[in-house]
DNA sequence: GCTACGCTTTGATGTAGATCAAAAAATAAA
DNA sequence: TTTATTTTTTGATCTACATCAAAGCGTAGC
């Protein structure tokens, strides 16, 4: 799993040997069974976790118990609850084991010390930014301009990864609509 | 205006008189009024702007015509297409003047430059994508969980100035709901 | 193989908020 | 001031999608 973690840093940082050396001192793995939970509500010291196997998914829920999906972690990325992360808050997202998985996780302590002792690692972690930005920000243009059916068939095309490996609840959860409403989508579209 | 921006940086990063001088160098003045449009869709080379007075609103709009606001900077704040600034790619965003405004502007070129030449100019930028990711989140959150009634009840707490400064037009397409449903919350709530 | 529990489908009904339409109020222009 | 234009309010209607309910499938454990 360090030779996946090691792959996914080449693609975007240049660092020596030496200095991935310390990065992967600071990763240890993890396993999930399905349906694990990570994160629980208002738990303030984060992880940051790489996915080896299997899938992470972030959501929040609501005062009536319903939950809505930010973000799916399939192999090869990297996941956290990023606002609590960021801010020091409770986190109002959990984290949940998919799938059964495997799993590199870093703390928040040590990952913010790797901002200060591998330089290339601020540029890592701005390109990570970078990408949750763009990807919250179109998910929230979906979510402002287009309607159910739109909303399925651009999955369709994006990610549909998702669509095939997960059950329908969760999709429904990604979208933001009923699962009732998803099962008469995927008998029309 | 120069003094507004120096005052915001001092409160965000470290930066010698020297540095502060070359900042200030790439920053040019820029007044619009209300309703001018300073990106267009498409528009692919992007500039960052910070609100000396006045207020932008940046949005995106659907197919049929209507607009959704993901942002509105006033005094002392940044504002960019961002999405676009971050990949280079051609801006679904659109950014408007939504009062009479006075502005200063950076290229992204020239931005981009400053990450290289000022050290502390990395952390600034990490800071405000930060700031941008958990925004962008929250709002996210609101939208998936909150109907309208509640979305117009936290807007008025954490953001009051939004109501007060601002047409009910432009808070409606803030908050994602029609102009007549924002009016009959007014005079309820 | 049978039983049980979780998923998915299908149908009937309900509702928040959109849209349409027109009056009333506020701003701007003349 | 008067007129024109934009913004806000109020009411009637419509619709996408949720919710509720029950039946049909699939698959995991015994």
């Amino acid at each position: 799993m360090y030779e996946q973690l090691t792959h996914y840093l080449n693609s975007q940082i240049k660092v020596s040997e030496e200095e991935l050396k310390i990065i992967h001192s600071f990763f240890r793995p993890l396993k999930l069974k399905k349906n694990e939970l990570l994160v629980t509500h208002g738990q303030t010291s984060q992880r940051t976790f790489f996915v080896g196997k299997g899938c992470l998914r972030i959501f929040f829920i609501n005062e009536e118990g319903q939950d809505a999906t930010r973000y799916f972690a399939f192999e090869d990325q990297f996941a956290t609850a990023l606002v609590s992360f960021i801010t020091g808050e409770p986190s109002e997202e959990f984290i949940q084991a998919a799938e059964d998985s495997e799993l590199l996780y870093i703390t928040h302590k040590d990952f913010y010390h790797l901002l200060e002792v591998i330089p290339q690692w601020e540029k890592f972690y701005r390109h990570y930014l970078e990408k949750a930005y763009v990807n919250n920000t179109k998910r929230l243009m979906s979510f402002l301009t287009q309607d159910a059916t739109e909303k399925y068939r651009q999955l369709l095309n994006e990610n549909p990864i998702i669509v095939r490996r997960l059950p329908n609840k969760m999709v429904a959860s990604y979208l933001n609509i009923s699962q009732e409403t998803l099962s008469r989508l995927k008998s029309k579209v």
